[in-house]
RNA sequence: GCCUGGGUGGCGGAAUUGGCAUACGCGCAUGGCUUAGGACCAUGUUCCGAAAGGAUUGAGAGUUCGAAUCUCUCCCCAGGCACCA
């Protein structure tokens, strides 16, 4: 064979790989452990496409170098099939989502295999899998026993398309993140993950993630949005109830001159017959009610709100009595839904105060500002108790004691207080404590962070395992009558009420209490499709097990995760759920990582060579398939990982994959013609190189700098294509991870036995991996004017001695004084002039 | 608006972290092989210039013997968050 055909060749060595079962890892193993974890995938009617290849390939080269590494390589896959897409195809085609799931995990089984997957098929999971979920229910109950799963009713984002409930992580610009449909406001009753109660610890661990990028921690972390500040009570005047607000900036508690509630807040209709205008303000809540999030959060929305006439709240600080709007700038879900407005020192109360014409007052002094309010008349500065009243544009002393109503400056930095009584004069920073406790508030942290809304109103998920008793209330189901199944049904067509199709079904959901035998329903509702990722990495640990969740000693033994490759997507949704649920079954006692994942590897997204993403609409999709037709496997995973850094989005362009294949074909021509028999042993003279290539690609492969593998194995083989055998093999076996199939026929071809993925990965010798001869670079005056071939390790007198010798360099240094030399031994030589 | 990345030939990208900018690949050009080729092989290919030489890493400044790399100002692109008090 002087061509490398890859269809028979990938077939037949996919096929020996599967019968060897070499890819198997092993729980008795002597070797020390690695665990490689790709996000599983959705097995979709359309198949796997290209995204699925960027962290599958990369987890695979580097399964297959841990394993050649000398380590036990525990490199799992399997289904996470529970979701809409199936779902949506049954109500459309009348097959069961389990029918079609299952026809598409054959699908796309058969394509990883095809693209020589190291897979450990014999631990492939499946969320739909009543011995699988099972467990995520089993896990559900745990929660619910620790008091971490709670049912409310509350305004939930509701998406219009789907018909079900989501999470705030699910809402992506105020669309549904899997359909893109604005999201609704909508008044539910749902069940609730409290995932806030574990703010504190997902924060705090982020921190010992050392292994973690940082811009994927800095997301989890503004997603969690951890703020500290305080709690201060506003009493009402002639009324029994404050309203209680958060506020970062207690030092500015002097310049509230007014107050704001959400238009959500429950105070409106306790005090109802206290406000004269009361039809003006229903109108506005009833009006805030209908507007989606996107309308009611737009940036450039000018402010409205509407004051409370008859109420007055009382300034704790000033006692002074101040006005109650309602606005909608106000969010309920944040802090307690209200809030005490300093216009001078917030930006939005700033912009409100201006509009509503509301008094601003000035107490922190801006240091920037000028100090001589003359030199900038335009800004007037409220009631400043200086001795020299300030001065307005016309040079007219302004009253003293109340700001100008809707007239200020905004500064919202830290300074000096001023108008603040017997804080003036003191730093703002320092005060925020006294002043809370001068008005009697606490300290206080808020997080942005909110509770996982978790139920879905959908057929296609894992029921929720809760009976509701018409004498005692909410019983889970017990732990051994799990799993709930689901059961059959006629319609999956979400009725769009707020409960699952599931509540048709009479027959299963009226069961008897398992606590009082009595009369009780079912639990309707199923959970979302993050439910089974949260906890999958556990059981490849143990998939078969059906008394536990996984065996602690396995648990223990595998995990935590030592490199987990996925999507930058997936930051505050899988990897924050899981992560949460982690942390919990680790607090129970079920889990021995406090953190699932050591290290995560993002990768950018592919792209379609026009730049837009792939999709069907587009007709742009390039489907993994046609190429491994066309070009094999292994010139596709080396083309993908080619095209730029693994983290970089890439656009997917046909015309650069000849340049990949034909470095194969190159590989395979040299190992055709050079070596037709078998033989080998030792190193040979072009060893010195070669060992520099192990030190490149060990190095870039540790760094994840797949590309720059690529390109060191096609330098060096352009350098190099008549390479001794002995050395080829080790080339070979380097190339190994990268293009499994064809090293692993070269392999065989040269006469061995055994798969070279089974062979140790080549050392290298550090000496050996360094030039004898090096490239000095001679510049003059920081400009290069000469190269220069020297020995390893010359002296800068050796160097010197034979620069001064070069005529071009002689020219640049004839009549001229060397002010300085500068030598950096093996690199360069600069000499300096005046 | 805020927070992250990033900006290098015609294109994808490289540069051992302050020391030869443009590796590797695509494309293109020329030549070879071929009945033919959109196959393969060889050579060349940052820009200006005939050459000597000069210029060049988004723009501008600065530090340095020396800057793609460090500092400042500005512009642009991608991603995340966004009336979160």
């Amino acid at each position: 064979m002087d061509k490398y055909d890859h269809k028979t060749i990938e077939a037949k060595w996919q096929d020996f790989w599967e019968k060897e079962k070499i890819y198997q890892a092993s729980d008795s193993s002597k070797k020390p452990k690695k665990y490689v974890l790709v996000e599983f995938p959705y097995p979709s009617g359309e198949g796997l496409h290209m995204g699925h290849l960027r962290p599958y390939t990369a987890g695979d080269t580097f399964s297959r170098y841990w394993r050649m590494k000398g380590f036990e390589v525990l490199y799992p896959i399997g289904w996470d099939a529970f979701g809409l897409p199936a779902e949506n195809y049954a109500i459309k085609n009348k097959v069961h989502p389990r029918v079609s799931t299952a026809k598409n995990v054959e699908n796309a089984k058969r394509q990883l295999k095809s693209w020589g997957m190291s897979f450990d098929w014999s631990r492939e999971v499946n969320t739909t899998d009543p011995g699988y979920y099972k467990w995520t229910q089993w896990i559900f109950l745990q929660l619910f026993k620790a008091g971490l799963a709670y049912e409310a009713t509350g305004l939930i984002n509701w998406c219009p398309k789907d018909k079900t409930g989501l999470a705030n992580e699910e809402v992506i610009d105020g669309k549904c993140e899997r359909c893109g449909t604005p999201v609704e406001k909508k008044e539910l009753r749902q069940w609730y993950l409290k995932i806030t109660a574990y703010a504190e610890k997902l924060l705090e661990g982020l921190k010992s993630l050392k292994e973690w990028p940082e811009p994927v921690k800095l997301q989890q972390e503004n997603w969690i949005g951890k703020n500290e500040g305080a709690e201060l009570e506003f009493r009402i005047r002639n009324y029994e109830l404050g309203i209680r607000v958060f506020t970062t900036r207690p030092d500015t508690l002097f310049g509230a001159t007014y107050m704001v509630l959400a238009p959500e807040h429950p105070l409106i209709t306790d005090i109802k017959n206290q406000i004269s205008n009361i039809k003006e303000v229903e109108e506005y809540t009833e009006n805030t009610k209908k507007k989606s999030d996107i309308q009611r959060t737009a940036v450039e929305k000018e402010k409205t709100g509407v004051e409370l006439k008859g109420i007055k709240a009382i300034n704790p600080a000033t006692k002074e009595e101040i006005p109650v709007w309602v606005a909608d700038y106000v969010l309920m879900g944040y802090g307690t839904g209200a809030i005490m407005a300093v216009p001078a020192h917030d930006e939005r109360d700033f912009e409100f105060a201006k509009k509503y014409r509301l008094p601003i007052r000035t107490v922190i002094n801006n240091p920037s500002a000028l100090p001589n309010a003359s030199a900038s008349p335009l800004i007037l500065r409220g009631d400043e108790t200086a001795e020299e009243p300030p001065l307005n544009i016309r040079g007219d002393s302004l009253p003293h004691s109340l700001p100008r109503a809707g007239e200020g400056e905004l500064y919202t930095g830290e300074g000096v207080l001023m108008n603040s009584g017997k804080f003036d004069g003191m730093d703002s920073e320092q005060v925020k404590a006294e002043i809370t406790k001068f008005v009697g508030g606490q300290k206080k942290t808020q997080y942005k962070l909110r509770d996982w809304v978790f139920s879905r109103q959908r057929y296609w998920g894992e029921p929720i395992p809760l009976v509701h008793c018409e004498k005692c209330g909410i019983v889970p189901v017990p732990e051994d009558e799990l799993p709930v199944t689901l059961p059959e049904v006629k319609d999956y067509e979400p009725t769009g009420t707020g409960e699952s199709p599931l509540a048709a079904i009479v027959s299963w959901v009226n069961v008897k209490c398992p606590n009082c035998g009595g009369k009780a329903k079912r639990e309707t509702n199923t959970m979302p499709q993050w439910a089974g990722s949260s906890w999958y990495w556990l059981r490849y640990t143990d998939p078969q097990n059906d008394k536990e969740m996984a065996s602690k000693k396995l648990v223990k033994q595998w995990t935590p995760v030592d490199v987990y490759f996925g999507g930058m997507e997936h930051t505050t949704l899988h990897l924050l759920y899981s992560r949460f649920w982690n942390l919990f079954l680790y607090d129970q006692g079920y889990v021995t990582a406090q953190e699932p994942y050591t290290k995560r590897v993002p990768h950018g997204i592919v792209l379609a060579s026009d730049g837009e993403k792939m999709s069907k609409s587009r007709g742009n999709v390039v489907n993994p398939d046609d190429v491994i037709e066309k070009f094999g496997a292994d010139t596709l995973r080396m083309y993908e990982m080619f095209l730029g850094p693994h983290g970089d989005t890439v656009f997917w362009n046909d015309k650069g994959i000849v340049g990949v294949k034909r470095f194969l074909d190159k590989v395979w021509r040299s190992a055709v013609s050079n070596y037709p028999s078998p033989s080998g042993g030792g190193w040979s003279k072009v060893g010195r190189g070669l060992h520099a290539l192990i030190k490149k690609i060990t190095a870039d492969l540790e760094a994840f700098k797949f590309n720059t593998c690529i390109s060191a194995f096609m330098e060096f083989l352009n350098k190099n294509e008549n390479m001794a055998q002995a050395d080829f093999e080790v080339f070979l076996r380097l190339l190994a991870p990268f293009a499994p199939h064809t090293t692993e026929e070269l392999w065989h071809q040269l006469g061995y036995r055994d798969s070279i993925h089974q062979q140790l990965w080549p050392e290298f010798n550090e000496k050996l991996a360094q030039d004898t001869k090096i490239t000095f670079v001679v510049q003059v005056s920081g400009k290069l004017r000469a190269t220069l071939e020297m020995p390893t390790g010359s002296s800068q007198a050796e160097v010197k001695a034979k620069v001064v010798s070069d005529k071009n360099v002689k020219k640049y240094l004839a009549d001229k004084e060397v002010v300085k030399e500068i030598f950096v031994p093996d690199k360069l030589i600069n000499f300096v002039l005046r």
